[in-house]
DNA sequence: TTTTGTCTTTTCATTCTACAAAAAGCAGTG
DNA sequence: CACTGCTTTTTGTAGAATGAAAAGACAAAA
């Protein structure tokens, strides 16, 4: 893809593509399209030091995303947000560590795996050496997908199979996520809104047929914990991150129905409603929405091989 | 302590230790007092082989806690139930890792402790292996208590600095407890109940200064898990554990309070409604429970050393 | 004064080997 | 047949050395 233009480029660490990412996506949260980004200022603002800051600058400026200028005073933007969006996008799939959780993930849906399972097994069906293995299991049990065993070995972890049931996740949600705009502190972020609103749009302008699952899954993902992060009581937030985290393992059973588009237009009503500040009524109407989402039928995860 | 009669028993491993604490528990929880004990019978209630349940047996043996029973049948239980809760009590103190666990949390309330660190920082002030250390902060990560930064390193995560703050807390737990009372498949355990109300008794019996704080807390946060399992939906469980987890890692900071004494007769209260199955009253005592808890004045904690 | 360039120090990821311990299978006894 | 004793196989962990890369400090330029 990108190989032709840069000289002698030595290819960026892990760290360094992560926060070409980040600093993209820090344009566009503050419309700095055009604007000045110096590395001490961005090395703030993503809690590193500046060394890794200015290897990615210079990998983007590989890319023509941004440019040095002048001497001596920091980057310039030159890349239009479809660009960045597109890096953003790209990075996702290309992410080695992604694709071993995505692959294990499917594997898990479609009863490629054993309930219970070692570390070896697990390297030689997916050749992978054991560093990036562990680093996703690492995250998994993180995500509380998976638990170690007492003694060897790994499994699915209870809360993944009663995610599986739907049930009691979206009984859970349903007593969380309303009362999270009922907060007190509650303040919609207006900038997110708009994004939010905007990319809901785009998901309805999809012809019918071709909408992908995965686009549809994180915009409904972020909408969720987005207001969640709204209600300024991060233990809100931080339960429906899970709740996504575990949802995200399972999406891969998931099938496009013909809930998308209402789907959306629930979001978009519980917005409005929150831009008015009626939020009894976004409670309300977020309750209402879960419980019908709650309806659908439940995807097909064949679950583990017995 | 227990050096004396084994002649040479090598020292049982970590998991065999577990074990050990687990089976006494087991043997507590089903009233095996007296009763029979099968290794694979424990193998298949643990989930682990019979290789090291075979080896805890021989150490609760060396302990005179189960005693071999005649040629080729199993082991019997020989001790009382109070001998077994001195073995469940001595193994939380004895626990290396539990130990740096609570010393960091010690420190880290004490103002001991910069928001940002290094491994090599935590091994030289703690003197410890970075085997050792890492797996601590693992179990930190898992419990949300501190966060990798991006590039070298670890902080206190976010979500314990709001857990400092004491209010979003009760705020949550005040949505999702009373909550998980309600749920459609709830089912007090009467036996957890029994033990609780017991636990909740013992801690009444207590001459006021005399009181162990740390015991409280396990209670207390028994008692709140404990309900949420009945609840027999897993989300509301694992939300209370999380709290729980967090409120454990900041407790050397709670100071004795004349609330101890109220807050028991409350957690009975409760038990009460629900034995007699009166739910919606259940949840209303809980609702109230927290908001007087969430009235106490906050723990004293300094916080990290800026 | 602010910002980048350069250099040094520190930190952590990785890899390897050896070893302890858990799982799994088989044999034998009541 | 149910259970334990014993052996073999497999697994994961500990420890040490190496190297890549992040942090931090100082100098220099705008």
């Amino acid at each position: 893809m990108n190989d032709a233009p840069a000289p002698t480029r030595s290819e960026p660490s892990k760290l360094q593509r992560k926060l070409a990412v980040q600093i993209a996506e820090f344009i566009r949260d503050n419309d700095l399209h055009d604007g000045q980004l110096t590395e001490l200022g961005l090395a703030e603002a993503l809690n590193v030091s500046r060394t890794p800051v200015r290897a990615a600058l210079e990998y983007l400026a590989g890319l023509n995303i941004v440019a040095p200028s002048g001497q001596r005073r920091g980057f310039r933007v030159t890349a239009t947000p479809a660009a960045l969006a597109e890096l953003t996008q790209e990075a996702a799939y290309t992410d080695e560590e992604e694709a071993l959780y995505l692959r294990i993930a499917a594997d898990y849906v479609r009863a490629g795996l054993p309930e219970q399972f070692s570390e070896a097994d697990m390297m030689r069906q997916y050749g992978v050496a054991r560093g990036m293995l562990l680093r996703v299991l690492q995250r998994m049990a993180r995500e509380r997908v998976i638990e170690r065993n007492p003694g060897y070995g790994w499994r699915f972890a209870p809360l993944l199979r009663s995610m599986e049931s739907h049930d009691g996740s979206y009984r859970f949600r349903m007593v969380v996520e309303p009362a999270a705009l009922l907060e007190p502190s509650f303040t919609l972020d207006g900038a997110w809104a708009a994004r939010t609103r905007r990319a809901h749009e785009a998901i309805l302008a999809v012809p019918a047929g071709k909408l992908s699952m995965v686009r549809f899954f994180e915009v409904n993902a972020d909408f969720h914990a987005g207001l969640a992060a709204c209600s300024g009581n991060p233990f809100f937030h931080e339960a429906v991150l899970q709740q996504n985290q575990l949802r995200r393992f399972l999406s891969y059973a998931w099938e496009l129905d013909e809930r998308i588009a209402e789907s959306c237009h629930e979001h978009m009503a519980i917005l409005t409603a929150l831009e008015k500040d009626d939020r009894d009524w976004a409670a309300t109407l977020m309750r209402r929405h879960l419980d019908l989402a709650a309806r659908e039928k439940p995807p097909v995860i064949r679950g583990p091989a017995t």
